[in-house]
DNA sequence: ATCATTTAGGCGAACGTTCGCCCGAACGTT
DNA sequence: AACGTTCGGGCGAACGTTCGCCTAAATGAT
């Protein structure tokens, strides 16, 4: 609201022109230390910071990253979020970018607000979360030749991602289990269509071949992630007889391992001792069931610091090691997969071959 | 990527000045309805987008509103950011701003951050969350004559805020189990310092005062916002006899909540039947506990509408009807605070006096 | 026919940077 | 003594807008 203090100001105080003391602040020409030494006075004196609007004129760029996640379903929980962003914003903010979140438009109209911003001049690059498999998002992209970094894995070459390995997370709990001496476990899945859910489901695929133990097309069951899918397909695979049903369940998320613990606690078992449930994701809620539930945590911040920085390189047109990076989930185990708690401690276990 | 299109080149198209075709674009000036026809149809040719970089330099704006919320610490439950943070985007996007998250620094050099996002010229207003009791930015801002609206009461005069009463919320989740017929009922609170918990427990008194039901203090727990608080305090007031321990337990929180919830069940007690249980936030926990957790729920869709709306108008200098806006939470029923729980439906009851 | 007024649009300037090119002086080399 | 080279710094231009002022023609009033 003040005036604002520009070069020229400096400048006069300095006695060069301004253009020097542009030089000068960004180290392109060397000056006689005298000089040197009246141009900093002045910036501190005036308390000189450079309009980054200006900047941004002069250098066609933003210096900005857009963002668009999807809101997850109403009253659905988005833990991811909270950290996502904050990763990347913290990542982002270290060398001099930000981002900029823009509401997540219907899927249809989708490409127009990209078109926008980019034709606007108001971001320099995409953070993409939430691919689907023929995403328009990165066919566009990709014909405008527009640098963007996905978070999850992406099909297309030559496309940027950071993704976590489903399978593996899902295999580790898998294994988990089995290491618990439990033989027949049952998995919660997403609906078929779902890129993510089927990964997930062939880590569990991978553990039970891995161990010897057969896998039942009845003991996979896919659906909507609600709290209704799990609880129904468990209550089902508990009528089974006692030593023919599941003893252990996996899901591929928390809130269906919810649904199939309600099922167990509600037929008079006991999560854990009697099944085991683990879910996936670590969604806040995990550590404040009772018991506390087993589930895959992502690396999250890790993921927002490495899209960061992928996205960064490609920008500043600096080489990179990589354009695509996988990173190991770890599981996170609590009572609801052991078959006697105890301790109530959580214990993290991750990536072993 | 591929070569901007500027206003000259539409201008060359249309065959007039460049600046002519920003003001027909701007409807600055009145033409002939030819010439209006060229310029039009060589937008539309042309694709042309106005930059965005060069108007804010020109207008000395940026359009852009600095946001950054305190992360919760580590694994906590931030249910609220999603929502409000989309709902933000969402009624900026509606009138040309655009949210610019920051990361929340450390409470010493906050001002840092703020200063240099005001004189890179980054934004042209903040939104303020969490905010204290003297809270420095909030008297930098001000000294600075820098817009800001803060979510969250504000004691200072003249500052722009919109709240939610935590008091009013508190009010209705205790009058709610007095309706049950409940009248031996005690609180979980915050620390003393903290505004928002002292804002909520008055409502407790409120309500009981009201009911001409007795207040004592030692059914008035504080702590921080744990489980294990909840669970402690809970344990010990049950350990009172049957006829003079607390039937109902109202909680600032839904984690202290669930505290209080597995202190009930572990000493063979039921939630809702025998001892009735509400929190605050209705966290996407609530819904998923068993039994379901009645919470106070706060607009916080609204809010972020609010807050914009505020905050836009203010810069717009266009005259607003309101500086302050207080926003009525409403408690989502679930059978934690049912004496019997014959259906498992959720019902919302707001104010009604 | 003359003058005042509107209509239609041109033009210069400015917002604050950065970049490339220039030039005079001092310096060292044959 | 004449000549290249570095040093220290000036200057014009451009990024793409918007805003205010100007003007030439067309229109209306007297």
């Amino acid at each position: 609201m003040t005036d604002r203090v520009t070069l020229k100001d400096v400048a006069a105080r300095a006695q060069v022109s301004y253009q020097t003391v542009s030089k000068v602040l960004n180290r392109q020409t060397r000056v006689s230390t005298a000089t040197e030494k009246r141009i900093h006075d002045a910036v501190r004196a005036l308390g000189y910071t450079p309009d980054q609007r200006a900047r941004n004129l002069r250098a066609q760029r933003s210096y900005m990253l857009g963002y668009s996640w999807r809101p997850d379903s109403p009253n659905q929980v988005n833990p991811i979020l909270d950290l996502f962003m904050h990763s990347m914003v913290a990542a982002a903010d270290a060398v001099g970018y930000h981002i900029l979140p823009f509401p997540h438009p219907d899927p249809e109209d989708h490409i127009d607000k990209y078109r926008d911003l980019i034709r606007t001049g108001r971001v320099d690059g995409f953070v993409l979360s939430s691919v689907e498999y023929q995403d328009s998002r990165i066919r566009f992209l990709q014909r405008e030749k527009f640098p963007f970094v996905a978070f999850g894995g992406v099909a297309e070459p030559s496309a940027m991602y950071v993704d976590v390995d489903g399978t593996e997370g899902m295999r580790l709990a898998t294994a988990h289990l089995i290491a618990q001496g439990h033989t027949r476990i049952a998995a919660l899945g997403w609906p078929k269509e779902s890129r993510v859910g089927e990964l997930r489901l062939a880590g569990y695929v991978r553990a039970m071949r891995g161990a010897k133990l057969p896998v039942r097309a009845r003991w996979v069951a896919r659906g909507t992630g609600s709290v209704e899918t799990g609880y129904q397909a468990t209550q089902h695979w508990l009528q089974g007889g006692e030593r023919t049903r599941p003893t252990a369940i996996v899901a591929v998320t928390d809130v269906l391992a919810i649904g199939a613990m309600r099922a167990i606690q509600e037929s008079g078992l006991r999560v854990g001792a009697d099944i085991g449930v683990t879910g996936f994701d670590d969604t806040p809620l995990a550590q404040y069931l009772t018991p506390g539930l087993s589930s895959v945590r992502q690396p999250i911040w890790q993921a927002g610091q490495n899209v960061i920085d992928l996205l960064v390189h490609c920008l500043e047109q600096e080489p990179l090691a990589q354009t695509r990076v996988v990173l190991n989930p770890e599981l996170v185990i609590r009572p609801s997969s052991l078959l006697h708690a105890d301790n109530t401690s959580e214990i993290a276990i991750t990536h072993n071959e």
